[in-house]
DNA sequence: CGGTAGATTGATGAGAGTCAAGGGGAGTGG
DNA sequence: CCACTCCCCTTGACTCTCATCAATCTACCG
């Protein structure tokens, strides 16, 4: 079986460190599993420093990434319902965990700021929903490109914190055509990367009109 | 531009009439608009009887469905978020709408059933995400038949409500792809078709393998 | 100075999109 | 009751994009 390769590129066995606790917050370092599918459904996270990927596993070894999430961002809220992911640490970084109910149907009322992370999960899920729908690698990775620029503190310059088998298991595409649609990019002047994972966007309105 | 042929095939401009109001139950005829994208945040729906597609339409005219919702399922919640979406009847149908305050930052509690609306809008995208990564008609046929199944009254007999184009645009594929897919199934005998909404799962088992 | 993981590039083929031409089925009107 | 029409669906032929397989290339680290 052809993709079992792939699989073999982010092998979870990798990943069995227990993390250091300090005042509520955890350390890990790259690559570390944070929660796996079917984890404590009683808690979720919020990122102090670093990044984290929240992903699927599929039964072939496929994986999917269901999200990237940087500081201030919330994941784990989807422990609660039966769909059940798992966290990775994409660089070495720092989370908050914190602990609640899930009242079931027990009518009480819920704290504002948890609908509130619902609320967001649902839009940036929806977002992602709308960039895998689009047909064409080069729509992907523009809208990839936009994304992550919109969260850059200088939005002309990313710096990509994954890799690109990240990116492709993100766009539902391969690392092969991640790859060179970046490289038809920057061949076209609309990007320059310095080096893999910096990105210069040189011409955000171009990239803009590819994004659909 | 080749593309503008698919976007007449759902021309928006053909649903203009106003709905019946009883009781705060609406009507919406096959087609009809409920709701376009920056409608009113403070309202959200529930689905009495018949079915909704919830989509986002782009700037090339091509649509993306989000979702299907069936009686007792609750849509428009995205309203408050940016993110704005339409829905539209994909048959004769009855919704229920609802008024609802969002509180913004005020720090006051939520409302438990809202948070349960939220959370199950939640995991409905995150399925429909997992199921557009998927690479392969096949697989994202056989993914939405077993979707299809799980909320039919009879699991081994679907009535598709929505047509080809519908389902097309749910799954990121084209109406062709999604007609040759499911003639597929039938000469595999997977599954047999009396008409081209009714479709009888001979084989679930097989079916379940082929989504991977 | 290797060694390794990540990234790029090329050649090739399978699969889905596109364009184009028919087949029903349901409703309408004669 | 039949003919007509419209919309939806199906099927075929062809094109083109992207996945796959394979070979380097690069940067980083011991």
């Amino acid at each position: 079986m052809p993709k079992a390769q792939a699989a073999a590129c982010h092998d979870r066995s990798a990943a069995l460190a227990q993390p250091a606790r300090s005042a509520g917050l955890l350390h890990f370092g790259q690559g570390r599993e944070i929660f796996q599918e079917g984890g404590d459904p009683g808690v979720y996270f919020t990122v102090v420093s670093g990044m984290v990927r929240t992903c699927k596993f599929r039964a072939d070894g496929r994986r999917q990434i269901d999200g990237f999430h940087g500081p201030g961002d919330v994941f784990g809220f989807e422990l609660a319902q039966a769909q059940s992911l798992s966290a990775e640490a994409v660089s070495n970084c720092t989370v908050a965990s914190r602990r609640w109910r899930n009242l079931g149907a027990s009518g009480r009322n819920v704290p504002h700021h948890l609908f509130s992370h619902a609320m967001r999960s649902l839009a940036r899920t929806q977002a992602h929903a709308l960039l895998l729908g689009r047909r064409g690698a080069v729509e992907k990775v523009a809208a990839f490109l936009a994304e992550q620029a919109a969260q850059s503190p200088d939005p002309a310059l990313i710096t990509l914190e994954m890799t690109r088998q990240d990116i492709a298991d993100y766009l539902g595409l391969t690392i092969e055509t991640v790859s060179r649609t970046l490289s038809q990019f920057e061949r076209a002047s609309l990007i320059g990367m310095a080096t893999a994972r910096q990105v210069r966007l040189h011409d955000a309105a171009a990239l803009q009109k590819l994004r659909d």
